[in-house]
DNA sequence: GCTTGACCTATAGCGCGCTATAGGTTGTGT
DNA sequence: ACACAACCTATAGCGCGCTATAGGTCAAGC
């Protein structure tokens, strides 16, 4: 078995019929643009080229709308182009799904130590929130007290 | 006052010495390279340009390791350069606190909201792993029966 | 006295991730 | 029949945020 079978990726409540979707509405429902899809293709990021039909025009399925749906996860965490790419040839090639495994895994823990920071950050916001709010609070009482 | 008094502000716990940190000691301490800390100087991101000795080297004291702390901390949740310095030029003109603290507000919401986004995707990145690693135990316990 | 290193200014270049433009084909609605 | 939108390829350009380079001053240590 080359992946993960599609029932254990849900990723995406839409339904695609099953001539597929042009690449304008694919690019809507995963939240792209159709150039960067397009970018993302030329760049070796979809599982496979999109298949075309007579007139040269792409159509994604569902197992590419799934796939899609996944790689704007990555990208979102902060995968980059680079390392994404990697993936998607693994993915490609059976046989691979401990590497796979292996690189969610370790993209897991940036995601996780990033987030850690990020609400370090945001307590660090709020501090800075809370002093400003006093110093207001406490200039209108003075403008009270006058 | 100008502004928010330095002990409302508590960012940074190392201790500076009175005649200040030379850019290389203030960049290790922040976090920054030599370059990006003067890139933030020119760009108007920090308070003031940094004081110079007689000889032309930057000093940065407390008050300016307090504010660098606070930039990076901006920065890392991804507040853009622009906006940084749209803060930098609030916080250096007297009576503007309501802005100031009107800024750092919405800048928490975005950070708020990125922090959801960053979440969700995890769970999807979870679900994932876990099919994944559903998988190649499977495949674990057929290699196991032959 | 001379090298070494940290600093200085000024300016050019770069990596990433798109985004826009040119020039063309197809197909659908009026 | 014809306009108009959506698609196509190929390639150039851009915004952001640094980062590197050139060419120099100064201070300390060997």
């Amino acid at each position: 078995m080359d992946r993960v079978p599609p029932s254990l990726t849900p990723q995406l409540d839409v339904d695609v019929p099953d001539e597929g979707l042009s690449i304008g509405d694919a690019a809507a429902t995963v939240g792209l643009s159709v150039q960067t899809l397009r970018y993302y293709e030329r760049e070796g990021l979809l599982l496979d080229p999109a298949p075309r039909r007579s007139n040269g025009h792409r159509r994604f399925h569902r197992n590419d709308l799934d796939w899609l749906a996944g790689l704007v996860m990555l990208r979102e965490t902060g995968m980059p182009i680079a390392q994404v790419r990697d993936v998607a040839a693994l993915s490609r090639t059976p046989g691979t799904e401990r590497e796979r495994l292996a690189a969610f895994e370790e993209h897991r823990e940036t995601v996780v130590a990033q987030l850690k920071r990020t609400r370090e950050h945001l307590a660090a916001l709020d501090t800075k929130i809370a002093a400003y709010r006093a110093y207001v609070a406490r200039e209108e009482e003075t403008i009270h007290d006058e």
